[in-house]
DNA sequence: TATGAATGAGCTTTCATTCAT
DNA sequence: TATGAATGAAAGCTCATTCAT
């Protein structure tokens, strides 16, 4: 009996979780195609097969749906970023594929990030900046890793001594500068130009020796 | 009966005018207030002193309202950047003066400029990307100042050999993300530091001898 | 439990239907009293007893609304002309029983139909002509009513010989007119009146031995 | 003295004169190109070179406005029309004189007499039907001519004997539908051939001798 | 759990008319 | 006589959210 309770709740957290990711999905699809504005609860729950009533069973509100879809972004983002580094490599190189991964992967879902990019409408929005507080927390993820390697670079006298948290902002910053750039239409032809010319800033920032090769 | 007749237009363009700034300032006001989706032509025309009708006197419509709104503040905004650098100073002078001005102008707007900064849905809805190519005109204004100076700085051997168009891309992102920080609540206490850092972190990007001094 | 899905689906579909139905309904009743442009969302809506917004799950706008009840009042009158008339009855006694029908109806309906032949806009404002196909199938299929019994009374030497679809379209001019005339209170006093000058006029157009009779 | 004041009023009067017959003017136009719908007081000023404001001066409403330039539409086209004919033929050819100018004439003028088809609203509207009066008062002088005709004709044996208003009412609405027909894309190829075609259907109702000859 | 009909508030835009100049 | 800025009422349409089923 409390097997089959279990089994019973089991399959209800597995249909609920089913169907919390298949409208997430939707409503990624939606932002990615047409901006924020173009998510309506009718749009999104068409796009999940569901009918709009259905969403409020898994969402309170449309907010919460949208706040919901966001942080998964940010948080696969982060996530899909550092499994692409290899935790061994030096400072230098760690931090070259790390700055390498996020151009790429923003570059592959370019509509979404497009979007991401231009309309942070979410960070302002939010009474007591509640919505900024929880999405800020992937990004204070991905810049500590940054920060990590700066350390490391800097203990270990390949990097330039400073201020490793303001730089791996900065760093930071320049990386989505540039994706933005590129989802502009702004940016150099090829993903793997706009990397190097990337990497050479980021270079002259951080590296001792660096000659002034960036161009 | 010349002048009575060029009185009269005068007086009717003078009071054109007027109404034409008093709805762009309404606007602002507006956006600074409550973002993008806060302009409705309800609100703005109250605020301006007039009726929902009135505005369709000097905006076809509320896309050409916000548009000329945005770019006067964008206009506005480089030109009194521009305003406080000394033309005649060093080149590392005029970029330090030039980016903390920015930062000054832009703190002293925060509320319009964070709307700025979340918000840049125009840059994406227009067809043809219309909007975008009008609103860019004034960042590369900003950024070919930018290139100028450090051109010179090359030129004088006081700045690193770089690819110049490129840094004054970066340097300006660099500049806006630390303003936009400021405007979240995660800058630095005092304006002052949060230059500092800033021109700690461009010296080491730019200045040919420059010791790890940032931080 | 199919039963009950079957049920639950009819339920829809039925209440879907007098929704329809309704605010077709109601959108006559608007038209009548106060022509086309008397036809306004609001005013609609609350004839039939819903909200504004409720009408768009009925209709996708304004001009699917109006068209769809124009559509349904054309495609009635004509159904119902066609069910006054004995189709065994010769062709002489046929076309009187048509025409006869048609003034009937048309002033039982008055208001409506006054509305209809006074304000065909309709007619004229759809791009390519669309709404004018579609509501011209009505008036064709009435006109080819009376084209095939002007034929057969041409075969059997009972009418002259002439165009049959030129005689078709003249005469049913004819009888609109008659209709349109006595809706502008110019015609006679009595409908029956009114017939029966229409039928002289006709029967001297078509009937071969007709005398001089009209008047 | 007097004569001066005299002047002067009969300047003003030429001037008042000219300002209403231009405003008249534009109104047509605007009706041609887009139906009463599109006569907007900006519209109609503008394209009489004057501003809205002014136009107030010369009608009291927009009603008064577009019921003049109907008014003066329809008595040009009837006196067009008479203008046409040949006084001293013989009945027959100065009916068919009649229709063929008034053919002519609203083909000549196809766009403005397509609305004017389309788009009887004038002859709703009116409390206690006045405009519809004023209106009537050209079709009315029109129908009576060819009564007048008709008379004639049935006096010199050459027509049949019938109700002559009846037959001027009859003919002149199977012209209008002729010219509709034509207006809407479904009459023949030719303005000859339409004309030849209702001539014909004319000739059998009231012509003695006419054989079967129409088609 | 899921539906989808319905609400109601809100938005942009148009335009006849007025009136101070 | 003429202007044109301003009003104010009205219209069409959208959508988040609710709720009976």
């Amino acid at each position: 009996m409390i097997q089959s309770s279990a089994k019973k709740t089991s399959r209800k957290e597995l249909l609920n979780g089913y169907r919390t990711r298949s409208l997430l999905e939707a409503t990624r699809k939606v932002i990615a195609q047409g901006g924020f504005d173009a998510v309506t609860m009718e749009r999104v729950s068409a796009e999940a097969g569901l009918t709009k009533g259905a969403v409020y069973l898994y969402f309170s509100n449309k907010e919460q749906l949208i706040l919901a879809a966001v942080e998964e972004i940010s948080s696969e983002l982060v996530e899909r970023i550092a499994a692409e580094v290899d935790a061994d490599a030096p400072p230098w190189e760690r931090l070259a594929q790390t700055l390498r991964a996020q151009l790429a992967i923003m570059d592959e879902q370019r509509d979404l990030i497009r979007v991401l990019l231009l309309d942070r409408r979410l960070l302002r929005d939010s009474p007591g900046g509640q919505h900024a507080r929880r999405l800020f927390k992937y990004r204070d993820r991905h810049e500590e890793r940054l920060r990590q390697c700066l350390d490391e670079g800097v203990r270990k006298r390949i990097f330039r001594s400073m201020d490793t948290a303001q730089a791996a902002f900065f760093i930071n910053e320049m990386t989505v500068s540039a994706a933005g750039r590129r989802m502009m239409g702004r940016g150099a032809q090829t993903l793997e130009r706009d990397i190097e010319e990337l990497l050479a800033f980021v270079g002259l920032l951080v590296r001792k020796h660096a000659r002034g090769a960036a161009g």
